[in-house]
RNA sequence: UGGGGCGUGGCCAAGCGGUUAAGGCGCGGGACUUUGAAUCCCGUAUUCGAAGGUUCGAAUCCUUCCGCCCCAGCCA
């Protein structure tokens, strides 16, 4: 794995000193594990990659980094009822989109199953582990409650050779799915349940996406993940908190079975983002039921998602690096991903003037038939960047919020009577305001224009409240621009009563669609995913839709907007 | 009810017995401004879940209490 560091690290420079990194150094300086750092990725392919992954990838992969380590991309595959190849190569394509490289190092915990099965082998011979006939409901029964202890199974001391015989003949196939399941013995009465007996085996006649049918039976998550942490030679292996109370089995397993290292499990907490979802299993909700449109659906937290939107990696890893990582059940505010993902587009990318929701104006004293040209700041923040020709004449569009018939305070666009600079081209003078005589609507303004202030400067020094971006009617291209909103309309959409589905939650504004909106020319024929700040609107990317015909773009994310603020303020009075 | 964790400003999060309790996001104010953007200033916890205790000194150590999260899959 080779990642140029500058991935991993952020803008200035720091690593971050988080409790695990903590336990890093403590670990490199005690010399364990001849000082190395090797950590894993394992995600279980059954799903897209989301938000919550780039923080244990960002974890996993950076820790890893930055102490010249390594880190593996592993497919914890035990459970083939679940998994797909699909998501296999979704997920190689999602570590390599956020910026990991795992160098030829994808590992497969199916690789590992002949392996399993012999460590497997050696926990009955020494009498730690044993066939168990008990079925499903039994097990649980048998298992007990928290606050009474579980009773053995009657199957819990059969001879060793019977148990040998028993799970070779499970691995042959002799016996029904969910008849028998391989236990490690361990101790009914511990207040840990994942101490009482664990089942490390059960048998399930399902075709693995890597093994096809050669195996039945599957190994566990817990009895599997130890000891192929074990196998790759990993020293520390990082989890989410849930997986706290099975550490005592983790190292079980490790204590128990001749292993050629001794890993060590650290759990952290893991991200919950206001306003989302991040859990797998409502990700496939969402996608199943149609919420939305799949996966790479802009408004989901996936990777995809979040590609489609026009997110950048490094946006996103520096969130992670923001958000710290810590053992408290948190919920970080997307605002937070939202100011990364501005931060890292406001430098590089090309500003742009388009019109969503396009009001006509003519300008009453230029020729009917005149077109200049107007010279416009490809981006303030970057002089290198250049500029671009932009096509000014008598008809323009402007936002139709850019204009107020009877104006707040404070309102410094257009309203009758007053004047404006538009970007980069004239100061106009709203002159007249055209309704449709049946429903009032306004469909034109008539204004007029100085010409002495062209490219926006009055040589009298005269000022100017407000200005407002457009795009010549004659020249304009034609798009589609699909706006997004908070998927969840609560803060936390997991939080419901008894009765309650976080589906309630949804938000039916996450999605609005414009129609008949105008860019400049200049954006005629972008590539898909090409991105762009669309001047006092926001940073937009061009969608893939976009090759059936027409151009869409996706708003990534707003400008800040004190403007809408304030209004939104006074709406709430 | 047994066990395992966690509680620092609106949201994250440093802090590891002696600091005026970092930093980021958000929020409020101001400067600047041809994006109501960006940038730049300034403000935003006499207090660390609560109460006791130890100590010259406690967010940091001890005790008790309170709150929240996780665990009774042949899921991961």
């Amino acid at each position: 794995m080779i990642i140029p560091i500058d991935k991993v690290q952020t803008d200035d420079g720091t690593r971050g000193t988080d409790f695990i990194r903590q336990i890093a150094d403590e670990d490199q300086s005690a010399g364990k594990h001849g000082g190395i750092i090797h950590t894993r990725f394992p995600p279980e392919p059954n799903g897209y990659l989301h938000i919550g992954h780039a923080k244990s990838m960002c974890l996993n992969f950076g820790l890893a980094v930055e102490r010249g380590g390594q880190c593996n991309l592993r497919m914890d595959d035990t459970n083939p009822t679940t998994e797909d190849v699909e998501y296999v190569q979704a997920i190689k394509d999602d570590v390599a989109w956020l910026g990991f490289e795992w160098s030829g190092r994808v590992f497969h915990a199916s690789d590992y199953f002949e392996q399993l099965y012999s460590f497997a082998l050696q926990l009955i011979k020494a009498g730690k582990a044993y066939v168990c006939d008990l079925q499903g409901a039994e097990v649980s029964e048998y298992r007990g409650l928290w606050n009474r202890t579980g009773r053995d199974s009657p199957h819990r001391n059969r001879p060793v050779d019977e148990n040998l015989d028993l799970f070779a003949r499970m691995r042959a196939g002799e016996f029904e799915d969910g008849s028998r399941t391989l236990r490690a013995k361990i101790d009914m009465g511990s207040p840990n349940m994942n101490m009482r007996d664990p089942t490390i085996y059960r048998i399930r006649r399902v075709p693995h996406y890597r093994t096809g049918d050669s195996w039945c039976i599957y190994p566990m998550y817990d009895f599997t993940h130890p000891l192929s942490d074990a196998l790759e030679g990993i020293t520390h292996s990082l989890c989410t908190l849930e997986f706290e109370n099975h550490r005592p089995l983790y190292d079980w397993f490790l204590h128990n079975i001749d292993v050629p290292n001794q890993p060590r499990q650290i759990e952290f907490a893991r991200l919950n983002l206001s306003y989302t979802v991040l859990s797998k299993r409502k990700l496939l909700d969402l996608v199943e039921q149609r919420h939305v449109t799949g996966w790479d659906d802009p408004r989901m937290p996936t990777l995809v998602g979040f590609r489609r939107r026009g997110y950048t990696p490094k946006a996103i890893r520096e969130f992670c690096h923001r958000i710290g990582v810590a053992k408290s059940n948190s919920i970080v505010s997307v605002a937070q991903l939202e100011d990364a993902v501005r931060q890292d587009l406001n430098p590089s990318t090309l500003r742009v003037m388009g019109v969503l929701r396009p009001l006509k104006v003519t300008i009453e004293n230029y020729p009917e038939d005149k077109v200049e040209t107007v010279d416009a700041v490809n981006n303030p923040e970057d002089e290198g960047m250049g500029t671009r020709a932009v096509p000014f004449s008598r008809e323009l569009y402007v936002e139709r919020t850019d204009f107020e018939e009877d104006p707040p305070r404070k309102y410094h666009r257009l309203a009758p009577g007053r004047e404006v600079r538009l970007r980069y081209g004239y100061f106009i003078t709203c002159r007249e305001v055209v309704k449709d005589q049946s429903t009032g609507e306004v469909v034109e303004l008539r204004c007029t224009y100085d010409p002495e202030t062209r490219g926006g400067y009055a040589p009298d020094g005269r000022k100017v409240r407000g200005t407002i971006h457009w795009v010549s009617a004659g020249h304009a291209v034609q798009a589609e621009v699909r706006l997004y909103d908070h998927l969840f309309a609560q803060v936390d959409p997991s939080d419901v009563g008894e009765e309650g589905s976080y589906l309630d939650n949804l938000n039916p504004g996450s999605l609005e669609t414009l129609t008949g909106c105008w860019v400049e020319p200049s954006l005629e024929g972008a590539s898909v995913g090409s991105r762009f700040q669309f001047e006092r609107l926001g940073y937009f990317c061009v969608d893939p839709d976009s090759c059936q015909g027409g151009l869409v773009v996706n708003r990534t994310v707003t400008l800040r907007d004190t403007w809408a603020k304030i209004e939104k303020a006074k709406a709430a009075k």
